[in-house]
DNA sequence: TAATTATATTTGTATATTATGATATGTGTC
DNA sequence: GACACATATCATAATATACAAATATAATTA
């Protein structure tokens, strides 16, 4: 396998053309995923799939304890995946937008079928 | 929001609905998606998406060193993302289903798009 | 204003993950 | 067998993550 000094330009090629237009995607990707990629979350996930919840409601569901709950649901609103809004003394967090829903869905699919 | 004693009852029914016909489809979701949440793993795994590839090539491709890939290699092998095959010296990897692949895709296009 | 309820943050601790250097194994060639 | 090459494993130190208890905040009600 060549090694010439212009190994750098052509691995940041092939990785362009194989994962997108910046190699930036890839460490989002990463993130993303990350935060996913944890029991207690997806079952928070799989709680918020239909519509947007109350804490008090997914500690319910999900039968994650507050402080844990919270600080999960802090995470996944922090790296994008949730959004939340207030009402009252209740938060309601929710799916932040179609894409996540979509990736969801597939990685139900994929492990649920 | 009542609190009854079949609460773990009603909670396990809840997260059956949503997930899937086990629990332990959400583990194993989990599990997969840990191993692909990390950027090294990621570009492995671009860099397999169109075929297998010996770990040297891997190695130029992605510029992670030797020591550093084999291990990803190793843990992308052990949660059944990746099958490997030997051939003389030279260590072949592959994606190892179309499920995985599809799901690989599915990041790709919500995340470069 | 005091008490209550819902949620968030802080802190400590245990555990897991990561990259690296050193070393080992396994295979072909001289 | 000695050597070179491809790949794998081990030990370790740095860093990140998870969970829970305690505490804080914020809104509501008595």
């Amino acid at each position: 396998m060549e090694t010439s000094a212009s190994k750098d330009e052509i691995l940041k090629c092939e990785l362009v053309q194989l994962f997108g237009e910046q190699a930036e995607n890839i460490e989002t990707a990463a993130q993303c995923l990350k935060v996913l990629s944890h029991p207690a979350r997806l079952r928070i996930m799989c709680a918020l799939r239909e519509g947007e919840q109350t804490v008090q409601n997914l500690e319910y569901y999900t039968g994650i304890r507050q402080t844990t709950l919270s600080q999960h649901l802090s995470l996944l609103k922090s790296r994008g995946v949730l959004v939340s809004r207030r009402e009252a003394t209740y938060s309601f967090y929710r799916i932040a937008n179609d894409q996540i829903t979509q990736l969801f869905d597939l990685i139900k699919e994929v492990f649920c079928t």
